[in-house]
DNA sequence: TTGATTTAATAAGCAGGCTTATTATAAGTG
DNA sequence: CACTTATAATAAGCCTGCTTATTAAATCAA
């Protein structure tokens, strides 16, 4: 079941990307596009945060994402230290084109299974990350 | 629930790098030696079919894990261009201690979830590969 | 058998993901 | 205030995974 689990994953990873070379943008760049586009200005930790990843290898997809004009690192007022991330506006439609990809995307691959049973898979698998997951000491949440 | 697969999967890659990594081995230099370990003597376009990655990636993998002592590259008798893939006797004990730690973990992944679940999953997960798998052209199964 | 095509392995080069290290700034402490 | 510690971003370097390209050998076709 591990096996699937991967295997799955990277079907599904494969499927965004085929449907989305076309467009210059990977799977994590659509992440990082998406998140900026609920909440913009956030700084860098935080969004790596949100959305599970290492600050270094956020930086790099922002490096990315910024040489192509898609995202600003603006000087954070607080913090010298930090930037605030925003979409520009270049970016608008092509983020309209991702959310609706990914719609399509998830619609595809969930296709005939009815949504008791999808419901019974989410809760499995939080279950499986819940057990996997670092138990006190060591984890983010604490520290040390 | 795109989200949650991925994230799953990840949990998942985290936390058998977390136990390996003391053995110095990732999770694909792994299952290149688990396969090995069950079909030795396969060569490296075969191994990569089997393992769903392509064979400049395996290929890398090989070194990586030839340098380190476990695997050897044998001439094959039929075809000057390829090679056969055996573990060494250095990498048994290893393998072994592999296997037990990724059953390991797949019973504290699954912990708490009945076996019905389990298979309710699974099927689920593979539906979702149907779902999203490449159709007729440009598969491998149809070459073209 | 010669010539064209396919195939096995590998090289080059890029993106993501990681750990560890570095720099500058912020925050806490005596 | 001076000093220490913590934090934000980033650099370096490794492994995976990909596409595209190269080389040598095998195979197919005329």
């Amino acid at each position: 079941m591990l096996w699937e689990i991967a295997e799955t994953a990277t079907a599904l990873r494969r499927a965004f990307d085929r449907r989305a070379v076309s467009l210059g943008v990977t799977r994590p760049q659509w992440r990082v596009l998406a998140k900026l586009s609920r909440t913009p200005g956030m700084r860098q930790v935080e969004l790596a945060d949100h959305l599970d990843m290492e600050a270094i290898t956020l930086c790099r997809i922002v490096d990315r994402l910024a040489e192509a004009g898609l995202v600003e690192r603006q000087p954070d007022p607080q913090d010298r230290r930090a930037w605030k991330l925003v979409l520009t506006d270049k970016s608008k439609p092509l983020v309209k084109t991702l959310a609706a990809l990914a719609e399509d995307l998830a619609e595809e691959a969930f296709q005939g299974l009815p949504v008791e049973r999808r419901d019974a898979v989410r809760t499995a698998l939080a279950a499986i990350r819940d057990n996997v997951a670092v138990k006190c000491p060591r984890g983010k949440a604490f520290g040390q």
